[in-house]
RNA sequence: GGCGCAUUCGUCUAGCGGCCCAGGACGCCGCCCUCUCAAGGCGGAGAUCAGGGGUUCGAAUCCCCUAUGCGCUACCA
């Protein structure tokens, strides 16, 4: 087993992070705890002009909800801290000075609008588009005027004009880009934040990290971290590109392509344990066939030798698959219970009481198992089962097989029946209607069917003997006594 | 445009030179079970392993070229 690792996620707090976002939080928090290491929370917030209200409150309740703990960072602190970018100012500032005074950096004056406009020039000329290096070149006067016109500058790097910079990565293997294809990048903005660049390197070294799992859209500018690591003496992490998740067009997944936030699955009804097994198999795999695992096998398994290398597209029908398995298969009815229960809370009618009878709605539960893929799906599965007053069509009710006046006498004599037994048991239930069945030529299909909608108003429910007995007597007879009434006055 | 990366059933993937005329899963289709709906069981269709060249006794697996896709190319991360 490899070493205790020091991995880190570090979201910039822009938004509701997405499902790529989590899934790659995932990656580097089975590694920490694989490897008995520490998992490090970073946020990222240089970007004065980006951050969103609230965007921090709902990654943490994203990786909380997961179970995704953190050793260090925002709340719980830690040793290498401050663990939001913003608080570390002056450690970025420090060391772009260092750079400054070693030579391998240099303040640019060029303001926006001539950067632009240089932009379009070459691209224009079908050029990449690359700062020109203007001010690199600057005489100390020109520097002194730069300064005079009171431009606050940013500090570039200056980038290698020529060799190679290669870098191995864990996935992907060895990288080469030749530097003349990179170009000075810049380290601070003028307001004295750093970029990502300058910010991740440093933290990345200063936070001891060991391994860099991060999405693959940051291979590219990998060989510039590599420059800076080289520049600032720092033995650079091991490298660790993850595969993309991608929308249904292939493109790298975003919020163009709908319900992506991992908030949303909550609410829809997914269960976390399910979305942790559900990431854990983008881009990763354990062997040719097993795919249901708990977090524990997975935090045993996982390997990033085993990470893949090609982006997957997120599939929603397997995940509501899971989901249903997990809720049939890995969840006892009574923790069923404990987690649709806020979907009964807040999707029945108002008109049904509260608080809910614990011990009726666990035998609901029972039967709702086999039939419930999202736990937003409850409230619409088991309505009539706290409904008093069903509403049904008198159609739906006598079916293909009955008359009104055959129906209101076979209904009539099931509640005759049914008040007098003492059993309510499904498998008293079923001796009875089945003898009755027989006894009036009846088919079962047809007969059941019509108990069914007397029962449950509709024709498609959990197994009839079932349900009578979960409903019970009283409300049975009530259900009963209503339909022949329905029948009765038309 | 430049640079980089990738390419196995519709989708997620297994496969790291012979076990593969390619295995599993979702979805789809059929049958069985059955009081409806599900669940479950069984079976099926579905990939000339992007295409073309090599290397090798032998290639999905190694090498080269082409095509396509994606990513990056900001004082965003």
């Amino acid at each position: 087993m490899p070493g205790p690792a020091r991995v880190r996620y570090a979201p910039s707090p822009t938004g509701e992070p997405h499902v790529g976002n989590i899934r790659t939080a995932l990656f580097n928090w089975l590694y920490a705890r694989h490897t008995g290491g520490q998992f490090i929370l970073r946020i990222e917030d240089t970007d004065q002009n980006r951050i969103v209200p609230g965007a921090l409150d709902s990654i943490l309740e994203s990786l909380r909800w997961l179970g995704l703990d953190w050793d260090e960072g925002p709340e719980v602190g830690g040793p290498y801290g401050p663990y939001f970018q913003s608080q570390r100012l002056h450690i970025y500032r420090e060391i772009a000075d260092r750079l400054l005074s070693q030579d391998s950096v240099y303040s640019c004056y060029c303001s926006p609008e001539r950067l632009d406009e240089m932009r379009k020039e070459q691209q224009r000329r079908k050029e990449p588009p690359k700062y020109d290096g203007q001010c690199r070149y600057l005489s100390e006067a020109e520097k002194k005027r730069g300064v005079g016109d009171g431009v606050n500058p940013v500090v570039r790097f200056k980038t290698p004009l020529e060799g190679h910079t290669s870098f191995y990565d864990l996935i992907r293997g060895e990288i080469t880009v030749a530097n003349s294809t990179l170009d000075d990048f810049v380290l601070l903005k003028s307001d004295g934040f750093p970029t990502y660049h300058l910010a991740n390197v440093i933290d990345d070294h200063l936070m001891e990290i060991t391994h860099i799992m991060r999405a693959d859209e940051w291979l590219a500018s990998t060989p510039r971290h590599m420059l800076l690591y080289r520049a600032l003496g720092f033995e650079p992490p091991v490298m660790v590109h993850l595969p993309l998740i991608l929308g249904p067009d292939r493109a790298k997944l975003s919020k163009r392509h709908g319900a992506t936030s991992l908030v949303e699955y909550k609410e829809n009804g997914f269960l976390p344990e399910v979305m942790i097994n559900f990431l854990a198999l983008l881009g990763w795999s354990f062997d040719e066939k097993t795919e249901i695992f708990s977090v524990d096998e997975l935090i045993e398994h996982f390997a990033l030798e085993r990470i893949g290398k090609t982006g997957a597209i997120f599939n929603h029908e397997k995940l509501l698959w899971m989901n249903g398995l997990y809720m049939r298969e890995r969840l006892t009815v009574h923790d069923l219970m404990g987690r649709v229960l806020p979907f009964l809370e807040q999707g029945l009618p108002p008109e049904v009481p509260r608080p809910f009878d614990g011990a009726y709605v666990e035998d609901i539960m029972a039967l709702l198992q086999d039939r419930i893929k999202l736990l937003s799906e409850g409230p619409e599965l088991t309505e009539f089962f706290f409904m008093d007053d069903l509403e049904y069509e008198t159609p739906t009710l006598l079916g293909k097989d009955f008359d009104r006046e055959r129906a209101e006498g076979i209904l009539s004599l099931v509640q005759a029946r049914l008040s007098d037994i003492e059993d309510f048991s499904t498998e008293a239930l079923e001796g009875m209607t089945r003898r009755m069945a027989e006894e009036l030529g009846l088919k079962t299909g047809s007969f059941f069917g019509l108990l069914r909608v007397a029962f449950t108003g509709r024709t498609a429910a959990p197994p009839l003997f079932e349900t009578m007995e979960a409903l019970g007597k009283e409300r049975c007879l009530y259900r009963i006594e209503r339909s022949i009434r329905k029948l009765h006055d038309g």
